[in-house]
DNA sequence: TAGATTGTTAATCGATTAACAATC
DNA sequence: TAGATTGTTAATCGATTAACAATC
């Protein structure tokens, strides 16, 4: 088994792993195999091309004349994830959102295990979220000396979102998912962060619906 | 006001735009009245030269030897994006998902109106959510008989996801922001789809973790 | 063996960056 | 006018697609 190169891999690629990864598990719960790039490409609305190029910048998890194994590629592609990693994760900010996402992800299916969730409201103390209490922040630097998070949920005001996290990556933080509005920034290179902007991802089915409106040149909605 | 060419805008230049508009936002809020490409660049770890291209698929809004001013540069953006239509927007499944989204978005800045919530267990039938009572999923037809929204966000389990798409469709549904874990294909070519996989954005972190451990070439974790 | 399909190299396409003339 | 910065064209870079020899 040749060591891959696994560095300089476009994020494009690493985006796109996820999906392949759901997609070939949805075949192998339908009963399927084996399949071909060709197969695949038509279910994801890709390319062949694009995905034996995607594959094969991790090895060649396939076989000419037949495709691939789908379980076996599925398994390949959690190994490059890491999905079987359970990073210890930890999530501040039990609002609305923080609780809808420690309650609905299934971390453990994203190579994550959820540990931990900090609000500074004391009033939430102790209250029960996905199986945990929620802690005052105030007791987690004892929490991180003794249980080593590595990931961090944001999901708290943009406002002290920055002065948060500089002090998680001094309390042994390594990414960042972050919720809070607000485009992290890391001197450290070596820190991950997702920033997830749900208003962004809205915004842009409004762009596609007022684009769309403006198709037919002499619509009565041009508010010019 | 020469109409700019809206049409074959790349999707790349689009998801960037409620970007622009979120920082523009920010620098106006802290008072800046103007700024250039090369300012903004810095700031969003962008390139000046990007900014003026992406900028110039709708309209030249800055002036030469001053820059862009903010104020009006948002109000471009925001019309570019139709953050003030106000589109009607509909979400199906009041579970710990659909909840946070509800309360926690503020729709009116994302150019969407939130008017109704349904779900199909009746025991919901009432219950409020963000100021809306939850309708039974039986009382759809006639809601949308009056009311007509366009947008539909769907936080309901992927196997009912695309059947309910289709009959929205059938509705009058224009859009669909689409929480169900499932990618929606759709026949009609001008439904607008944005599939939104929080497990497959928290599984680039578990990779970015993944393979920074791998970094180091005889690092222990390597479980081959 | 013949057929299928990969892995991989080469060609194309599109997006980003650089350069610069236009102009405020 | 001189300085700054845009809008836009040209050059570069990277990603996708096509092609095909290798091989199961």
């Amino acid at each position: 088994m040749p060591k891959a190169k696994k560095s300089g891999i476009s994020t494009l690629v690493i985006k796109r792993l996820p999906r392949y990864y759901r997609f070939i598990g949805e075949l192998i719960k339908q009963g399927v195999v084996r399949s071909s790039s060709g197969e695949l490409a038509a279910k994801m609305s890709l390319t062949a091309s694009q995905i034996r190029q995607d594959l094969n910048c991790f090895g060649g998890f396939g076989q000419q004349g037949y495709g691939y194994n789908l379980i076996e590629l599925r398994t390949e592609i959690g190994k490059i994830l890491g999905i079987d990693k359970g990073y210890k994760t930890v999530l501040f900010g039990a609002g609305n959102l923080g609780k809808a996402i420690a309650s609905h992800m299934n971390f453990g299916e994203y190579g994550c295990d959820l540990v931990g969730i900090f609000d500074s409201d004391l009033r939430k103390e102790n209250e029960k979220v996905a199986d945990l209490s929620v802690m005052s922040i105030d007791k987690m630097e004892d929490f991180f000396a003794q249980v080593h998070p590595q990931v961090a949920i944001l999901c708290i005001p943009k406002a002290s979102a920055q002065e948060l996290a500089d002090k998680l990556v001094s309390l042994g933080i390594k990414a960042f998912w972050n919720f809070s509005h607000y485009d992290l920034k890391m001197s450290h290179s070596d820190i991950i962060v997702e920033n997830v902007h749900l208003g962004d991802s809205i915004m842009t089915l409004a762009y596609g619906l007022t684009n769309l409106n403006a198709h037919s040149d002499d619509e009565s909605s041009d508010d010019a």
